[in-house]
DNA sequence: GTCCAGCCGAGAGCGGTGCTCTCGAAACGT
DNA sequence: ACGTTTCGAGAGCACCGCTCTCGGCTGGAC
């Protein structure tokens, strides 16, 4: 009597191989998912799928979290990947991974960062693996604070209210960053993500040709805001 | 025979109340529109309808440009509104009114900079419209570069690629602008949507509690690094 | 004042969707 | 070998966008 009997382990083959089918769906035929397509594709009558999965909703959750965590993931191997003490090739490591993962699978980003599905409400399993890659962007700061490569730009500047704010988001995400810091962070993080938008949604289309090097540059500036050296 | 028959006036009419209703329909139920649903709405039966849009994306389209031109006028008087000569004043009203409006119609505000609906690709009647707003923030610079309030940043920071795309776009929306300075400027235009979409599609929501003060400290953060001046 | 072309709404219908329920067969654990 | 559990198939419901046809109304030219 194994922990996963043959019926429990056909049946994690079945759910992954649903969500395969349902992954190139969504990167063929756009954002809209249809169940009875996924289940045509798998030689499967449409109410097969709902043995594995009890709504639309249920699968595109799951499909959501999976894709949070490869967007994690290669947010943060290109960050391990630059040279620890290199903050500003860190930053941009970073930015360019986030960016290229999104280029290769936009209908998955755009259902990560475009506008909410109507009836649907993120369930509280993506909230952690929503959270990798700010943390890995924020973890950049973190570690240039402690090898003391980066001074946090004066705390005076912010107004109470957004001051106590971060100060929470800080003991969460990286207990003890200055709030002014944090401050900087999440504007290069808004920064990143809507430059990933913009390419992605079509906004910079009749405007900017050159995409690699217009992002490398407006990433550059949001690293000098927040104040991030080069190599030492 | 007048210019507008009868005929004609009641079917403009017709048009602009199946719009009103759309429009509510995009209020309460979110972004999926059911044009059976406006048909129902209005006593009539779906295909009806047809009579006036050829097609669903043609009243999004139609809903799409009246959005665009309501958030530009939006932004265009906040902008109006503020003493000529505090370049941060204009900076800080265009984005509040950006923001105010997308947060009194979110569900337009998303068919604007929301993922693209999946089959749909925006027509050329949009592009004018939507041009508004990044416009306004661009006169911003123009108006305080010819009053000079406000110094270009260096342009030898430009990667040439990004200088020779930015003059190209200086040319359609404000000629002569420094590059170096329409580069920052469209910074703060790409962080202005990020923040928007952030708080809207609540990515902000266990993080940020004081939503007001937190954007008009993100704003100034990206009117620092554009280098705009206070009131003189 | 007549009359007809043009416009319009209703209705039926097509193929698609998410989802529910039932039924029979197969496979599993005992 | 048997009873239970699980599964896929199928029919069906209500909804969707969209097409086509038909009959009535009416605006405007005569």
């Amino acid at each position: 009597m194994p922990a996963s009997s043959i019926r429990a382990r056909v049946r994690a083959e079945m759910i992954d191989e649903i969500k395969a089918v349902a992954r190139r769906h969504l990167a063929t035929d756009g954002a809209n998912l249809s169940l009875r397509g996924v289940a045509r594709d798998m030689g499967m009558v449409s109410s097969a799928i709902y043995r594995y999965f009890p709504s639309r909703d249920e699968l595109l959750t799951a499909l959501i979290i999976e894709a949070y965590d490869a967007l994690g993931a290669a947010v943060e191997t290109a960050d391990a990947g630059a040279d620890r003490r290199d903050l500003r090739g860190r930053w941009h490591a970073a930015c360019r991974a986030a960016r290229d993962w999104a280029l290769r699978h936009p209908a998955e980003y755009a259902l990560l960062y475009g506008s909410p599905v109507p009836g649907y409400t993120a369930p509280d399993d993506t909230i952690g693996p929503a959270q990798r890659p700010p943390t890995t962007l924020v973890a950049i700061l973190r570690d240039g604070l402690a090898a003391s490569l980066l001074t946090a730009p004066p705390g005076g500047e912010l107004p109470e209210p957004v001051r106590a704010d971060l100060a929470e988001l800080a003991d969460v995400l990286a207990p003890g960053l200055p709030e002014a810091l944090l401050a900087r962070g999440m504007a290069g993080w808004t920064q990143l993500f809507g430059l990933i938008n913009f390419e992605l949604f079509g906004r910079l289309n009749r405007a900017v040709s050159h995409r690699d090097e217009y992002f490398d540059h407006q990433t550059a500036l949001m690293a000098d805001l927040i104040g991030l050296p080069g190599p030492t």
